[in-house]
DNA sequence: ACAGGTCTAGCAAGCGCTTTCTATCGAGGG
DNA sequence: CCCTCGATAGAAAGCGCTTGCTAGACCTGT
């Protein structure tokens, strides 16, 4: 049926030891017989069988990246900058990249590490906020030690690094300054004279949600303004829509809007509209992230720029051993805070 | 070091072929057996070995779902629904669904083939737009065709069936209405008074960029109405804003600007705005797949809505053969035409 | 001309699991 | 009460590849 290492081999008029080496290229054959070998898996169209290789060498070359939800595009740049770093590693047996969604959904997170550990990935990337569920973070730490354990390299991305002893098998962790980042943001809606803000946070028991959150709230703390309503919802539209309008009934004088991200801002947005507000002359409205469209939204998007592409690819190039950090290593990315159209000042 | 399947027999008192046949669930075992094995299962924490059992399996359990963009929501989408319907299929040995981003290349797009195939994978998904370039429609077909021998079911998602011999290998196939779409889209600008049209095209070669520009062309000619300018550009927001302005530039006296697809059309909207152009009273602008942040432009983007989620969905589910079409079966999803503020009649 | 290297290539022993075939044990049927 | 059959469990032969070790062949330097 298909051409096995054998068949080559007989076809080369060399060993399978022979085949074997000229195709990981790491042990010395003679010029002539490479060429030789080649050509024959060439005529054979030979695929390698990837089971028995990694079976045999007891590793494998998929490297798996965790994303909360790919038909967001945070988790999409993030995904397609560390998937072009493990590409196509010049010289290094190609690897598999690819990337598992867990729709944030804490059993498909730990079963896609099974499954990962299971074809004994060479690494896995997990992005995004994380589940403060104890319990949950547990097995995920179990997990992590188990993969590390039989030598996948794993990298945090975008999320916290694990409690003491659990980051032990962690490689590297790079995580965004989402509490600076938010500080800054509310800090500007407070500059514009802001003093009755709402906020529409993430998903609750969620790294991020909860960063982003307490950096709000230390931002008024700081300036001696008393926090305003608060609303948790999913990270969509829609959920953005509905708090919004849950938080002018909780507070019908507030005078702007925070949002968990940008998404849930434009859902936001859109309530205030239909409501017949305008934004920002009587409510002003901030997402996080910025994300492309941010900047096409009627009024444009006040937002916090997270180097995404740059954290994926950092990511990236960390699971593939190309990049070292200290290990145990954390790298801190801050935001960028973006003040466009959807902010102004509160009428005087 | 990791626990093997013997250590789990050793430890159950029973002979490996036992404990896989647990394990695999495909052969009578006796309860109380059963249960001895489960036990020693979860004791040793064991999980099986990959590589090893598709290797003597001769399958394996992943599915490769191949996108062009995967920080584009188009195929996040798309995505998404494919993955949710192969992640937890109950009863069937759990699959791992793994998307790959080709990231528009050909090459990367032959490699992840040949990876998956290496993999020995169950099955494989292709989604969006394909290249027109005949060698790597042949390179592509033969590799699909080496796939399917080998076990994997080929679907096709939102892209054209492949040329007549070549689609034998493929199990189902399920296209997008672009031509149709784009046609009513072209109308309801014809209809509104349209008479200058400039269309910003996808990249060149691409299935997908062909038929939506065939169909806008049809629309014109049963109109009668002469085509207007046409740039091609990549699919994002930068090629948008560039193509809008070069449009103007080639004809001035346009009313209208379609595009092909929404992020492109928001990057025409800047363009036109930054020339201080009003949409639609100056002019009018269309994208097409109706993403869900078209609704949040300003104005609303007119478009096109493509049924992603149930393309994707439904290619999961004929991966997982878990539905049939007739063999070398089509299914064509239609785009509905969604009018909203980006559209308006022409200044009398 | 010979001992000691340096290069290449082959042998063969697994890697951990699946699966066919065979063996065993009881329970009914004759 | 012996034999046959169904239900379970085990033995063992691979699946296709990697790699440590060994074996020639050839080249140095002395």
């Amino acid at each position: 049926m298909t051409a096995t290492l054998a068949d080559v081999a007989a076809r080369a008029r060399v060993s399978p030891a022979t085949v074997s080496r000229v195709l990981n290229g790491n042990y010395p054959v003679a010029a002539a017989t490479r060429e030789r070998v080649l050509r024959a898996v060439d005529e054979l169209d030979y695929v390698l069988n990837g089971p028995a290789s990694s079976l045999a060498a007891a590793t494998s070359d998929l490297v798996g990246i965790l994303v909360n939800d790919i038909a967001d595009p945070f988790f999409g740049i993030m995904a397609s900058a560390a998937q072009s770093e493990i590409g196509g590693g010049p010289g290094a047996r190609e690897k598999l990249a690819v990337v598992c969604n867990t729709g944030g959904s804490p059993e498909r997170e730990l079963t896609y590490l099974t499954l990962l550990q299971r074809q004994r990935a060479a690494a896995v990337i997990l992005t995004g906020g994380a589940l403060e569920d104890p319990d949950h973070a547990a097995a995920v730490a179990a997990k992590l030690g188990r993969l590390a354990e039989a030598g996948a390299r794993i990298v945090l991305c975008g999320r916290p690094p694990l409690a003491a002893p659990a980051q032990g098998p962690v490689a590297a962790t790079l995580t965004f300054d989402n509490r600076g980042g938010s500080r800054r943001l509310t800090e500007h809606l407070l500059a514009l004279g802001h003093r009755r803000i709402g906020y529409v946070a993430g998903p609750e028991e969620r790294t991020t949600t909860r960063h982003r959150v307490e950096g709000h709230l230390a931002a008024l703390a700081d300036a001696g303004v008393p926090p305003g309503p608060l609303v948790h919802g999913s990270y969509d539209r829609r959920s953005g829509y509905d708090a919004a309008n849950e938080l002018l009934r909780l507070d019908p004088s507030l005078t702007a809007v925070v949002a968990a991200n940008d998404t849930v801002a434009l859902g936001a947005c859109a309530a205030l509209r239909d409501r017949g507000l305008s934004i920002p002359d009587d409510v002003s409205v901030a997402g996080f992230d910025d994300l492309p469209f941010s900047t096409d939204a009627a009024p444009a998007l006040t937002t916090v720029r997270l180097p995404l592409h740059e954290a994926g690819a950092r990511a990236g190039r960390l699971a593939m051993g190309k990049e070292q950090l200290p290990p145990g290593g954390i790298a801190t990315f801050h935001g960028e805070l973006m003040v466009r159209g959807s902010t102004g000042g509160t009428r005087a």
